[in-house]
RNA sequence: GGGCGCGUAGCUCAGUUGGUUAGAGCGUUCGCUUCACACGCGAAAGGUCCGGGGUUCGAGUCCCUGCGCGCCCACCA
């Protein structure tokens, strides 16, 4: 068995990931039952582009699917739709490498080039095998091409939601990107705070000297004014009311209404009214039957409407606006003001509030049964504190513009009749109005919202409208994994289009990952530029290492924060497991041990007699802590507690299993060859502390653990496909841990006294040990142990023995007086007892007071209560023999 | 304007239902090239748990309040 002396994941990760892929169980395949999705961050040479702020997710997601797997679960799981990148990429990956070309090579332009080519030339191959590989259906590029079982689901979403009049066409206010050209969603806007200007502009009223003073922040919509609102509260301006006003600049003559829109309490408490181009103005347009005056087109440029001012840009006919009003005297005045302005998400550009006819749903009917099947549990949100949010969305929802007026995805299923300008929605293309039968149709040009398919995606996958198996089996899922950021975007819609179709709601856990953030807690995101790239960093340190520093980070509910210097130590930790084989393996062959796996998989079990008296003490200890990580690892991962999980096993592995267990056994090696107790103990624990960081580490365990395994015919062919250490009780040894921490505290103490006696580590100290029962044992076994730990000739005593030259390190359980070399005895030793001494006060005090106390004697449990007299009795007796040492 | 969350060691954060002298990683200081590992080993220093009240025998943890910060939602001119 060889192991390289330098640790290189870069050597083994891309192998495994394509041994994985290669034999299915890896990236699963959602139409075999039994198989789960999966997907990880997979090495670079493997695949290509992943979005930073989604790898956290991939970690987890494959985290908690590694481990269902090796319990023999048979879950879905449900990817989102960023794993469609993924799948794609490697699909691509793969095809580039079948033509021996290389993406990186290759060059980003060249490269989308092929990747429509194959495209066109698959006839859908590679959409096929996104299906196959869990990927997302949301890949439509072109018109009209889209999977055929995905338009048949959207197809059939549509018909059914219009048919129950929850589709509905209209004439509204939406948000319009004059960059993309296309109405947009509520939620594609987002608002950002911006310095801008209130502009009061004074309207002179007909028939009086009069004039009303109305206040903007958008002075070039005025030319589409087609009234002045008063509120009918309003004292000032009630005689007003029935007069009409003279519109500056375009000398029309505009009514003044009542409504309640106008704020008696905000700037003057009239206001202008423009129904074309502001939500609000458009509803009071509706209310009071007020003309519709469009002034800005879908170019954001002025309309012919606007007579001087047509043709212009909005922003540049604001200046002209402005400029004319005060030329003839009609702003009184501006101040600054501080507004939010809606922009695109996609293009940034500002989104202009335009009147136009779109497809809507009806979102009120389809969200009361989304609130409560969350409201009664049947969906439960982890963190539960995202419920909150979700019912504060869903309580207050608004229609869902689902047109778009781009150039890909689903067309709308429905077509114009020429003739009677009816509309016909069908299933399958019509040939004919099915209103008055005129064959003049035309299909409307617009296609949908992504997120509309997007919705349907937990059952049109599984293959419906038909009644398929995999729909049966596989709906409703168990879990999704998600970011917070499309919480209302896809999960909401999910769970009310889930509803709605299945009758029945997609999922019954949703888990909220955190967001990826860089150093100064920026979100990542390429727009900011601040992405740590993940190809570079796998690269760096390491898949495991990366997905590591992930998971550390990972508490449930708060954001992460990754940084180099995290990913740094992890791939320290990565190392030291390969060291520690290292150090394994190289002493296996040294002692002439043959390929050996234990034989019980399923728990933490040793397969020797541990009970024994001869049972090394290292390997009771080490299977009872083993028992005890594998114990808070399942539970920690099962709770999505990912951090506490890497937390846990680091600690194991590292500061238990090679700190202290494989020191101790070091000491064996020599005297032992051929495969005994000991060898039969290490290994075992060994390979269960491999399996039991498998779904945190997958590489680096698989590729160990073939090694370990290598030689074995009887046994599975993957770590990955083994079982994962579960809890044994009967394992747990509280005596053996009592007797390690003994042995512990002895050696820390000894090294402790020879670091301030500047003692070289190396140097053989002589020492006296007094052990009180019923620590006692831990002596007279453990004492060739301490010696070489410790560096130390020891002698045990009953007694201990006044020394002018000793240092004395006392606690409850025994005293270490350790032989100082004359001139070294010290002022750090006393400086250290009397700091220690300080402490011991305080917390004696304290114990004191406590217990003097009645109230708490009275009213605080028994438990607690003994717990701080017996704490008391210890602290004493530490500060007495602190003080005899210090008086000698 | 409404809602959510955060404030713990120099930095980044853990701390599950209140109960030992509040933890980890990085960084810092000291000592070591020991034959698995300097991506290492051993040791150390470092914290009025944001301020102020309250509940309790007992509060980093629960309640109120003040300050500071972040995020999401919202058509108020």
């Amino acid at each position: 068995m060889e192991i390289e002396k330098v640790y290189e994941p870069q050597r083994f990760e891309p192998r495994w990931a394509q041994w994985w892929i290669d034999r299915g169980f890896y990236i699963a395949n959602p139409r075999n039952p039994g198989r789960v999705f999966s997907l990880v961050i997979p090495p670079p040479n493997v695949t290509g582009i992943l979005h930073m702020g989604h790898m956290l997710e991939h970690t987890e997601i494959d985290v908690t699917v590694r481990w269902h797997r090796m319990r023999g679960d048979n879950t879905l799981w449900l990817p989102g739709t960023d794993h469609a990148g993924i799948a794609t990429q490697m699909v691509v990956e793969r095809k580039l490498a079948e033509e021996g070309l290389d993406r990186r090579t290759l060059g980003r332009e060249e490269f989308e080039k092929r990747v429509w080519a194959w495209k066109e030339e698959s006839g859908g191959t590679i959409k096929r095998q996104m299906i196959r590989l869990g990927a997302s259906c949301d890949w439509s590029r072109e018109r009209f091409t889209l999977d055929e079982g995905l338009s048949r689901a959207v197809r059939e979403v549509f018909v059914r939601l219009y048919e129950k009049g929850l589709i509905y066409r209209g004439e509204y206010m939406v948000n319009w990107c004059p960059g993309c050209h296309t109405a947009v969603s509520d939620l594609e806007v987002v608002h950002e705070e911006t310095n801008g200007h209130l502009w009061h502009i004074a309207y002179p009223v007909n028939g009086t000297d009069r004039r009303i003073v109305v206040a903007t922040t958008r002075p070039e919509t005025m030319l589409g004014d087609t009234a002045v609102a008063i509120n009918a509260k309003d004292a000032r301006y009630l005689e007003l009311h029935g007069k009409t006003v003279r519109l500056p600049l375009m000398d029309r003559d505009i009514p003044i209404i009542l409504d309640d829109m106008a704020d008696p309490l905000f700037g003057s408490g009239a206001v202008k009214v423009t129904p074309a181009h502001d939500p609000n103005d458009f509803e009071a347009g509706r209310r009071h039957n007020l003309p519709m005056i469009q002034v800005i087109d879908g170019n954001a440029k002025m309309t012919a409407a606007t007579g001087p001012f047509a043709g212009l840009d909005r922003f540049e006919a604001r200046k002209r606006v402005v400029k004319a009003l005060e030329e003839q005297g009609y702003l009184v005045k501006v101040e600054p003001y501080r507004l939010s302005i809606g922009q695109c998400q996609r293009c940034k550009t500002v989104v202009e509030p335009l009147v136009s006819k779109q497809w809507f749903v009806k979102t009120k009917p389809l969200a009361e049964p989304a609130i409560r099947v969350v409201e009664d549990g049947r969906i439960q949100f982890i963190p539960e504190s995202w419920s909150k949010t979700y019912f504060e969305w869903m309580y207050n929802i608004r229609d869902w513009c689902i047109s778009r007026q781009l150039w890909w995805g689903h067309r709308i299923p429905a077509w114009h009749c020429e003739t009677c300008n009816q509309v016909t929605v069908s299933r399958e293309n019509p040939t004919a109005c099915q209103h008055c039968g005129s064959s003049k149709i035309l299909q409307d040009p617009d296609v949908l919202d992504t997120w509309f398919s997007s919705g349907l995606w937990p059952f049109s996958t599984l293959g419906w409208p038909d009644q398929t198996q995999d729909l049966a089996t596989f709906y409703p899922t168990s879990l999704l994994i998600t970011g917070f950021d499309i919480l209302f975007f896809w999960v909401a819609r999910m769970v009310m289009l889930g509803i709605e179709c299945m009758g029945e709601l997609p999922f019954r856990q949703v888990y909220i990952h955190g967001l990826v953030r860089d150093a100064d807690k920026q979100k990542m995101s390429k727009t900011r530029g601040n992405v740590i790239d993940p190809l570079v960093v796998t690269e760096k340190y390491g898949t495991d290492a990366v997905r590591m520093s992930l998971l550390l980070g990972a508490a449930p509910g708060t954001d992460i924060v990754l940084t180099e210097d995290r990913m740094e130590s992890a791939r320290s930790f990565a190392n030291k497991i390969w060291n520690a084989s290292r150090l394994i393996f190289l002493n296996i062959e040294k002692s002439q041990v043959g390929p050996w796996l234990p034989t019980e998989l399923n728990c933490c079990t040793p397969e020797t007699d541990l009970n024994s008296l001869t049972a090394p003490l290292e390997d009771r200890w080490i299977f009872s802590r083993l028992n005890r990580c594998a114990d808070s690892v399942n539970r920690a991962i099962e709770q999505y507690r990912y951090h506490e999980a890497a937390q846990t096993l680091w600690h194991f592995v590292w500061h238990e299993f090679c700190d202290w267990y494989l020191e101790l056994k070091k000491l064996r090696f020599e005297e032992n060859s051929g495969i005994n107790l000991h060898w039969r103990n290490l290994l075992t624990v060994y390979e269960m502390a491999l399996r039991l960081l498998h779904p945190v580490m997958p590489f680096l365990t698989e590729e160990l653990w073939q090694r370990l395994a290598a030689g074995i015919a009887e046994r599975p062919e993957s770590i990955s496909i083994a079982s994962y250490p579960q809890y044994n009780l009967d394992v747990t040894d509280l005596k053996a841990e009592y007797e390690m921490t003994i042995l512990q505290e002895i050696v820390t103490a000894a090294r402790e006294m020879k670091a301030d006696l500047k003692v070289d580590k190396k140097q053989i100290l002589d020492a006296s040990l007094v052990l009180r029962e019923p620590a006692r044992i831990v002596g007279e076994v453990q004492k060739q142990a301490i010696e070489r730990l410790a560096g130390l000739k020891l002698t045990l005593r009953t007694e201990p023995v006044a020394d002018q030259s000793g240092v004395v390190r006392s606690g409850p359980e025994f005293d270490l007086i350790v032989q100082a070399p004359a001139a070294q005895s010290g002022d750090a030793q006393t400086g250290r007892l009397m700091k220690q001494n300080e402490d011991l006060e305080k917390v004696i005090a304290n114990s004191r007071r406590q217990l003097e106390d009645e109230k708490f004697v009275g009213r605080a449990p028994a438990h607690i209560i003994n717990a701080v007299r017996q704490k008391l009795a210890d602290y004493e007796s530490q500060l007495r023999k602190n003080k005899d040492s210090l008086g000698a």
